[in-house]
RNA sequence: CGGGGUGUAGCGCAGUUAGUUAGCGCGCAGCGUUCGGGUCGCUGAGGUCGCCGGGGCGGGACCGGCCACCCCGACCA
């Protein structure tokens, strides 16, 4: 391709309030323009890594027998009636309707796809079978943001898997975990497998994909020795204890304590560590009312896990809920206190003469003791993990990084099956229901993915597998044997099939240094009147990543060489400043 | 949906306490120049100042409403 011929521009420029690094750097290259806020064209650059990733998914889906097909984006209200989705997603539903006809615009397609397999699969010998498409999902997310990270209109496949057992779907669905992983590698990203909740109202297992960066919106945990990684919502690991002797109960002092709400002021008044001071936090917990959660005072509560505990939504009570209540703000403790139910976590279970609030304003209590003073309802798990945190499996050190999601699976069971009566007639004559896997991975936002994982100040760096072309070939001057040397070079080279860009615009070096830089091909080759000179030309590569390059660097190299150029021999040389 | 911010040429921005014909840089078109890290000079085209309403001799600027976009939060099968 000839850049002068290209359509879609570099950019100097993009909007100062536009951070996300992805967003900015796809603008400037040239590879997305921006239609309204989540919705984005995909200009020609953007649109070949968009193949290129698309490409590599589907030999990774293909490689677990996974069928390609194309299912609508139109879907007939009433099927989203039938799951009861047409209500619970409702706020993400793009709706249109024509004449008296409903139409749902699909976020994903278990709706589509599980009536479309019970027109096929009756039989165990049917079983199992895998389909997928790449399509565009429509999803009106409340706040889209981050480029292509979280659009309203974004590119997905989606792959559904049907199977005879439980059985057989936990072995396929480990087989798909590893093609997912596959993906990522092959595009360049380090990946990591996370349980995942499948929300609060689901039992059903799930797991992320969680690639590094440190750009990225989510936290997870990972483990410095077993590499296990865990999202923090539901991380769990084990508390590290400061070193504490066995003390004796103290009896039960209440004292006069001239503080405000927070924890660092209780260690400053009483002069005692933050972990011997009892922290207690009241929620609203739908349907069920005001409920407190006592923890370590140096850590803090896990609202996730508090609203999968309790099953319910839950929220911080309000400081109005709390004096309806009859508890006082920075003083609310479980001692004496018959007002509402009080659950612990672990992390206080064997910690003895604590700190408390007296549920009075200005007052406290010291060497407050679990049992002789009180009862929690219950002990449990609501601790947010942190840096510093042991490991669950192995007792190493955990450690926070920061991940884009980039791909999620599910086991479904038979939660679709019932809804649309997908069944299948085993050996034995039975009638039962098909028992389903999905799986999703998001591919314009792994193209978003890569830009934030694989850039420098000057623009993207694209792994060679997704990069839009292999080569950037960049001419220097405008003298008549430089274009004549260039045009041949690029005329061979797509000759013997390598994918070039070449800028044969009339520009400066200068210019056309920062446009290679920004477009991030990883190959560039300059011809200008110093390589003629030395009858070379110059290699330069986008990235360190030594071991892609050379492997390319030489099949190019064999193509010129054999060639009919006179242009021999390449000498490889860095660009000076 | 709550909080904060921004809307002026294709892009990025300035425009003071209200005052003629709304500026600058990039980009674009033309001519010349230069050619290894966003060359330089001259010329030119390009604007319902987000939209609607208000008071005012006069509004890009003030007041009210709405819309869009960005950021934080809520949310994210």
């Amino acid at each position: 391709m000839r850049y002068s011929k290209l359509f879609g521009k570099t950019k100097i420029d993009a909007p100062h309030d536009e951070t996300s690094i992805n967003a900015r750097l796809l603008l400037r290259g040239g590879f997305i323009d921006k239609v309204a806020a989540g919705i984005y064209n995909l200009l020609p650059l953007g649109m070949r890594v968009f193949k290129k990733i698309n490409r590599i998914i589907r030999e990774e889906m293909d490689a677990v027998g996974g069928q390609e097909l194309l299912m609508p984006s139109l879907h007939p209200i009433e099927l989203w009636q039938k799951t009861g989705r047409d209500k619970t997603m409702d706020e993400i539903l793009y709706k249109t309707r024509a004449g008296d006809k409903e139409f749902v615009l699909g976020p994903s397609h278990e709706e589509t796809v599980t009536p479309l397999a019970a027109k096929f699969l009756r039989s165990y010998k049917d079983l199992p079978m895998c389909v997928y498409q790449i399509q565009t999902k429509f999803r009106n997310e409340p706040r889209a943001k981050s480029g292509l990270l979280r659009g309203r209109e974004f590119g997905m496949k989606d792959m559904y898997s049907f199977h005879v057992s439980k059985k057989d779907l936990d072995e396929y669905y480990e087989k798909v975990k590893q093609a997912y992983l596959n993906v990522y590698h092959r595009c360049g990203l380090e990946a990591y497998v996370m349980s995942a909740s499948g929300g609060p109202f689901s039992q059903e297992l799930s797991h992320e994909f969680a690639i590094k960066t440190s750009a990225g919106e989510d936290t997870m945990i990972i483990c410095k020795k077993c590499n296990l990684a865990q999202n923090l919502e539901i991380a769990e690991g084990k508390v590290t204890a400061p070193n504490e002797k066995e003390e004796s109960e103290k009896p039960l002092k209440k004292v006069a304590a001239k503080r405000g709400p927070s924890i660092e002021e209780g260690v400053k008044l009483h002069k005692i560590p933050a972990s011997k001071i009892l922290k207690t936090v009241i929620y609203l917990v739908e349907d069920k009312g005001l409920m407190g959660i006592s923890i370590r005072g140096d850590l803090t509560i896990n609202e996730s896990k508090v609203m999968r505990y309790f099953g319910k939504k839950i929220r911080p009570a309000t400081p109005d809920e709390l004096g309806k209540a009859k508890l006082a703000v920075g003083f609310i403790s479980p001692v004496d206190n018959e007002n509402i139910p009080f659950f612990a976590d672990f992390s206080i279970k064997h910690l003895k003469n604590l700190c408390t609030g007296a549920n009075e304003k200005h007052l406290d209590y010291l060497n407050a003791n679990i049992g002789r003073d009180f009862i929690p309802k219950d002990f449990a798990d609501f601790v947010e993990v942190k840096s510093g945190f042991e490991c669950p499996k192995c007792g190493a050190e955990l450690a926070e990084e920061k991940a884009i999601e980039a791909g999620n699976i599910f086991k479904l069971g038979t939660k679709y099956s019932e809804a649309f009566d997908l069944k299948f007639t085993d050996e034995a004559g039975r009638e039962k229901y098909i028992i389903m896997g999905c799986y999703g991975i998001g591919n314009t936002r792994l193209m978003g993915t890569i830009a934030e994982a694989s850039h420098d100040e000057k623009g993207i760096i694209w792994p060679k597998t997704v990069a839009p072309y292999n080569v950037h070939l960049v001419s220097i001057g405008a003298s008549k044997d430089v274009i004549k040397t260039a045009d041949e070079l690029y005329k061979e080279m797509r000759e013997a099939g390598i994918e070039v860009l070449y800028d044969d615009r009339d520009e400066s070096p200068g210019k056309k240094f920062a446009d290679a830089d920004l477009i991030g091909i990883p190959l560039r080759i300059v011809v200008s009147a110093r390589t003629l000179k030395e009858k070379s030309v110059e290699f330069k590569e986008r990235r360190a990543l030594k071991a892609e390059l050379v492997a390319l660097k030489s099949a190019v190299e064999k193509v010129l060489t054999e060639g009919r150029s006179p242009h021999t021999p390449f000498a490889a040389g860095e660009h000076r400043r």
